[in-house]
RNA sequence: GCGCCCGUAGCUCAUUUGGAUAGAGCAACGGCCUUCUAAGCCGUGGGUAGCAGGUUCGAGUCCUGCCGGGCGCGCCA
């Protein structure tokens, strides 16, 4: 309905620009947009303030002149100047319904676009190294970078979930010697206890596991140890291919799938480091300073050059970074999307730097990066900062052992990324409308509810009879509903252009809130119940709430979390 | 010191890319169950959007400067 009242105020501003009443120069940007306040109309527009200027009229008459080019159409039921120039529209009834007939009619695709049909882009996100479980701010990345999938896919993107792990530098080399000595029967207190060694617990249980010789699965390591405590490489492999399957364990508890493991090792393997190193040397982007390689970032608008490659001959962590992402774009991904803590905030200049100076005609602000704050896990006002198992941080598994995959996915994609975030864990938990997960579940589970006592009581939802009476639903409640669920597309492709899964949180808790609300009304007035003799407005009724059902399961399945039949 | 993010009701947060009188929930107070789930609803109170300027028809939103909080500033990853 949006779409065609678009259309209609387009065509009224080229007719204006036919007749030369707006210069054709004038660039006229049509933002139709839904309305706070319905005293202002269902849909209302700016344009007209856009452009008096140019043609030297005040607003309100450059309004008057669009109006009149408006073809006469019957979906509007009637169109008001009003403020300092706003034109509002009041749709028709018929209008205002026809969203419950688009919602039938799509059912789970309801809200999809094709907005990037036909286009490949690959999210990357978690990318923990695999040093012990997944954290709370991993869980955080999760939530966020499966939902912007969900989100890409929902909008036609051919999406990729990478995920990206380091499984050879010092980090790992440390989580060996951490292993290792722990298979010695040392423990952190031990004065020959590697410096900076890891103390969880869980390095117990990989090192008892490797003694046992046990065989591990995860999804893109399979390892049986040897169970020889003096082979250090033996015990890394295992240990890595360990902490890869809790990581695993972590994700699937989480719900959150993975297209593709990248290692980070296979780009030194394959020689792709090297190939990047000489491609930027023969670009004359480096020079050799102090014994080491430097990049010169700073023409690409750092602070100053970074190195390349350390005196002792390695390469710095950023340097597989820009091979990975040349070979991300070598993939065919015009589009990628770097999901990752905030910490990693000064990597973005130099991987862009080390891009451009490849000279690969890869985009400027390739890759795009999503960065979210830090989260702050609260139980009784308390913060909480220790896992028994991993020992310096809250896991996610804790949590969702405690709250539940559900409320924990919530929660961690409810807030905008740049943020940052507490996570009440009393809150998480609470089983009333304090919480906007069990709200919003609620309101689905009630809708089927409604649903199952309508078919006991012989007035089974009949979608024909339901679409044929739409003009039934008068109610200011049923209007309301109506014209939120009619802004769900929208939502949808906004939330995935800008990649913010929370507005969707966001717009679900408002929609239940319609959903109760209306629920209420049968409470004060018999005539307002969902199910009522009068075969007709309880089809029609009916259809609404299967449609508000609908886009809140289709809203929930964006966001990860499951749309109960009953709770 | 430099860079990035944040600052909105007592608390947790929205505000549809610059729109109309800044909205929800919690907490506080007052109402609503012989009824399709009260895990809910209705109502009342609560604001100098950190502060000060600027840009324009119009600013919580954009720009500048301060103040406060977080993160980063390594030949670690």
């Amino acid at each position: 309905m949006k779409d065609q009242l678009q259309q209609l105020i387009e065509q009224a501003i080229s007719q204006l620009k036919t007749q030369g009443v707006i210069p054709e120069a004038q660039k006229v940007n049509v933002m139709l947009t839904h309305t706070k306040d319905k005293s202002h109309g269902d849909l209302a527009t700016n344009v007209a303030m856009t452009f008096a200027k140019t043609i030297g009229k005040p607003p309100r008459e450059a309004a008057q002149l669009v109006i009149d080019s408006i073809a006469d159409s019957n979906i509007i039921d009637r169109i008001e100047i009003a403020g300092p120039g706003f034109i509002n529209f009041f749709l028709a009834q018929a209008a205002q319904t026809a969203v419950i007939n688009s919602i039938l009619e799509q059912g789970d695709a309801f809200g999809h676009s094709t907005e990037g049909a036909g286009q490949k882009v690959q999210v990357e996100f978690v990318s923990a190294n695999p040093t012990g479980p997944l954290h709370v701010g991993h869980g955080r990345g999760a939530a966020v970078g499966d939902c912007i999938c969900r989100l890409l896919k929902a909008t036609g993107w051919d999406v990729t979930a990478e995920f990206y792990y380091n499984d050879a530098g010092a980090q790992i080399n440390n989580l060996a010697l951490s292993v290792q000595a722990r298979c010695k029967g040392l423990t952190h207190d031990d004065p020959s206890w590697p410096a900076d060694g890891y103390r969880g617990e869980y390095i117990q249980d990989v090192a008892n596991d490797f003694m046992a010789k046990a065989t591990i699965d995860a999804t893109d390591q399979h390892v049986t140890a040897n169970g020889d405590v003096n082979d250090l490489d033996a015990i890394r492999h295992f240990a890595v291919a360990y902490l890869r399957r809790e990581q695993d364990l972590d994700l699937k508890a989480f719900k959150v799938p993975f297209d593709v493991y990248f290692l980070e090792s296979s780009l030194y393997e394959q020689g792709k480091v090297e190939d990047a190193v000489e491609r930027l040397i023969g670009n004359g982007y480096t020079y050799e300073q102090d014994g080491a390689l430097w990049l010169r970032t700073t023409e690409f608008g750092d602070d100053k050059d970074r190195v390349m490659r350390k005196k002792d001959g390695g390469y710095t962590y950023f340097v597989p970074d820009v091979a990975y992402h040349l070979n991300k774009f070598e993939r065919g991904f015009g589009r990628v999307i770097n999901e990752q803590g905030a910490d990693h905030h000064s990597t973005v200049t130099r991987v862009r730097a080390g891009l451009q100076a490849l000279k690969a005609d890869i985009p400027k602000g390739y890759p795009e990066y999503v960065l979210h704050q830090m989260v702050t896990v609260m139980r009784g006002g308390e913060e909480v900062k220790l896992s028994k198992r991993a020992g310096s941080y809250v896991t996610l598994r804790d949590l969702i052992d405690e709250v539940g995959c559900d409320a924990t996915r919530f929660f961690l994609a409810a807030r905008r990324a740049e943020s940052q975030l507490t996570f009440d864990i009393e809150l998480a938990k609470s089983q009333t409308n304090d919480n906007p997960v069990f709200y919003i579940q609620y309101a689905h589970a009630r809708i089927c509810s409604a649903l199952r006592k309508a078919q006991e009581q012989n007035q089974a939802f009949d979608q024909t009879v339901g679409l044929n009476n739409l003009d039934l639903l008068t109610l200011e409640q049923e209007t309301q509903l109506m014209d939120k669920l009619s802004q769900f597309s929208g939502i949808v492709a906004a939330a995935a252009k800008n990649c913010e899964p929370h507005v969707i949180a966001h717009y679900l808790r408002e929609l239940a809130a319609l959903v109760h609300a209306y629920y209420q009304v049968g409470n004060e007035d018999e005539n307002g119940r969902w199910i009522v003799q009068d075969a007709p407005l309880c089809q029609a009724r009916l259809s609404l709430i299967v449609a508000a059902k609908q886009v809140i399961a289709n809203g929930l399945q964006l966001i990860g979390v499951s749309a109960p039949e009953s709770m």
